[in-house]
Parts: structure tokens; C-alpha cells; sequence
DNA sequence: ATTACTACCTGACAGC
DNA sequence: TGCTGTCAGGTAGTAA
């Protein structure tokens, strides 16, 4: 479900909250950090890293995981913690999202929307491969997921089955500034909602009515009104108009 | 290094 | 109603 503006938002509503707030007791789950602070909460990539005093906790909502700061108890609640004032609930129906006490950070890529672009283009050298699947690599760049990936190869005009290593410097800059501007403006939108996502406070985002390709199979592209394709690619659905993408 | 396949788990939706 | 199949915003493990 989340991939970067979502995380981003739930982590500035996490971090309006939490900082400060002790954690009384936890419900549901046993990670033995009763009476630690909450200094602060931190992206890294699509991980919410809560810092406590001793160590942190990365949480990873992967397909269907919400964190909401007062959240109401549901049939798919996972854990409850509870603070000296008021709660930070888990939900997550599918039940893939991860929470771990770590000391050191999963590794992996640089920030998508950290990630200057001399680096971000000197990243493909020796690389092979399609674009799609390297963007999706967390190890090469991280926070980009299905939707963000497809919208940002479409922005760059770029195939999703592009071969990386071809891609010309300019064409590189480009995916770079439109990584950047698709990420600045769905995390203004508050992330895109397509049927879980919903942020720290319970509120869902816009920024799937601006997508251009993504969920659009069979629609006309804003941009020229050919038929978006919809294609597997990667074992994963993508999205692409074939007039203004190009190999 | 890259790709394919399986698995994790649940719900929505289409078609019969 | 209900069954079957497909799809889903993510990622790990294994094999080729």
C-alpha cells in the first residue's frame, strides 16, 4: 500500500503526536518496550522509524498496515500501543507489516526524493536490466513502489521496459526531476488512497485522481489520448502509454 | 546481477 | 447466494 508520500505523510502525523509520549503497554505483540520515551519518528525509505531511548523501532506497513494515533479498535487490529496519553494503533489486514527492534537500519538505496541528481545518474553505470524493476529494487533507490514508479517513467517519457544502461544522461536528469516532482506533489496531496491507505489522523489523500497511467488501462493519456496499456512486468502490473513512452 | 516463481494473507470484484 | 478465479500500493527466499 504505502510507498513514500504515504509513509511521509503517516510519519509527519506520527511525528505532530508522538515525541515525548511514553509507552505504557503493548497490546498484541511482544516487543519489550514498555516505559520507553518516543523521541522522535523518522522516514527511512517506506520504514517509520520510531527512536526511542535504546534503540528504535522500524515498522514497515507493506501491503494493507496503517498507524493512526488514536485510532479506533478493529477486527483487523494488530497491536495497541498505549501511551501515558492516548494510543498509536496498528491495523493491517493482510497481515504482512513488519515492526522490529533494531540498532541499524535495513541498507538500502538513497532516498527517492533525497537523492541528488549527479548521484542519481552515475547510480546506472554498469547496470542492466529494465527501468521498471530497478526502480522498484529498494537496494538501488528507496520509496518508489508500483504507483510512483509507473507515474514517474511516464512524467520522464520513458518505456517502463527501457533497458536501463541505454538510457541517455539527459533522459536520466529527466527521471530525476520527475521522480522529485511526482513524489513533492502527491506527498502535497497528502499521498494517493486507492482503497486502504489512510494517513496518522485517519484522513485519506488525493493524489490518485491526478494519476496519469497508474490504474488508467484502457483510458485515454492526458497527455495525448492514446489508450494507456496495461502490461506484467516484474510479476507487477504497469501502466504506460505507448505514444509518449519510448524504449 | 537479473529474472522468475512461490509465499505470506485478506478482501474486493467479475463472471457464472 | 455462493463458488472460482484474478487482482492488489510490498518484499523475502530460492532457483535458474
Amino acid at each position: 500500500m504505502p510507498e513514500l508520500p504515504e509513509v511521509e505523510t503517516i510519519v509527519r502525523g506520527l511525528a505532530a503526536a508522538l515525541p515525548g509520549r511514553r509507552i505504557v503497554r503493548v497490546e498484541g505483540r511482544d516487543l519489550a518496550i514498555e516505559g520507553r520515551v518516543i523521541h522522535a519518528v523518522r522516514r527511512h525509505g517506506k520504514y517509520i522509524v520510531l527512536d526511542l531511548d535504546g534503540g528504535m523501532l522500524a515498522i514497515h506497513l507493506r501491503m494493507t498496515g496503517k498507524l493512526m494515533v488514536d485510532g479506533l479498535v478493529t477486527k483487523w487490529t494488530r497491536v495497541v500501543f498505549h501511551l501515558d496519553a492516548g494510543t498509536l494503533v496498528f491495523e493491517d489486514i493482510r497481515r504482512f507489516g513488519t515492526m522490529t527492534l533494531l540498532e541499524d537500519l535495513p541498507s538500502n538505496g538513497p532516498d527517492a526524493l533525497a537523492v541528488p541528481e549527479q548521484e542519481f545518474v552515475q547510480m546506472f553505470r554498469g547496470r542492466r536490466g529494465r527501468i521498471k524493476p530497478l526502480l522498484l529494487n529498494q537496494r538501488f533507490v528507496s520509496g518508489l513502489g508500483n504507483i510512483y514508479t509507473d507515474e514517474s517513467l511516464f512524467r520522464a517519457g520513458i518505456h517502463p521496459r527501457a533497458q536501463a544502461a541505454r538510457l541517455s544522461r539527459p533522459r536520466l536528469r529527466k527521471l530525476h526531476a520527475a521522480i522529485h516532482d511526482v513524489l513533492t506533489e502527491a506527498i502535497a496531496a497528502g499521498g494517493s488512497s486507492i482503497s486502504d491507505y489512510v494517513s496518522a489522523t485517519g484522513d485519506r489523500g488525493s493524489f490518485q485522481v491526478s494519476h496519469a497511467v497508474y490504474g488508467r488501462a484502457e483510458k485515454p493519456c492526458p497527455r495525448c489520448g492514446t489508450l494507456i496499456r496495461r502490461i506484467v512486468l516484474g510479476q507487477r502490473g504497469t501502466h504506460y502509454c505507448s505514444t509518449c513512452q519510448r524504449v
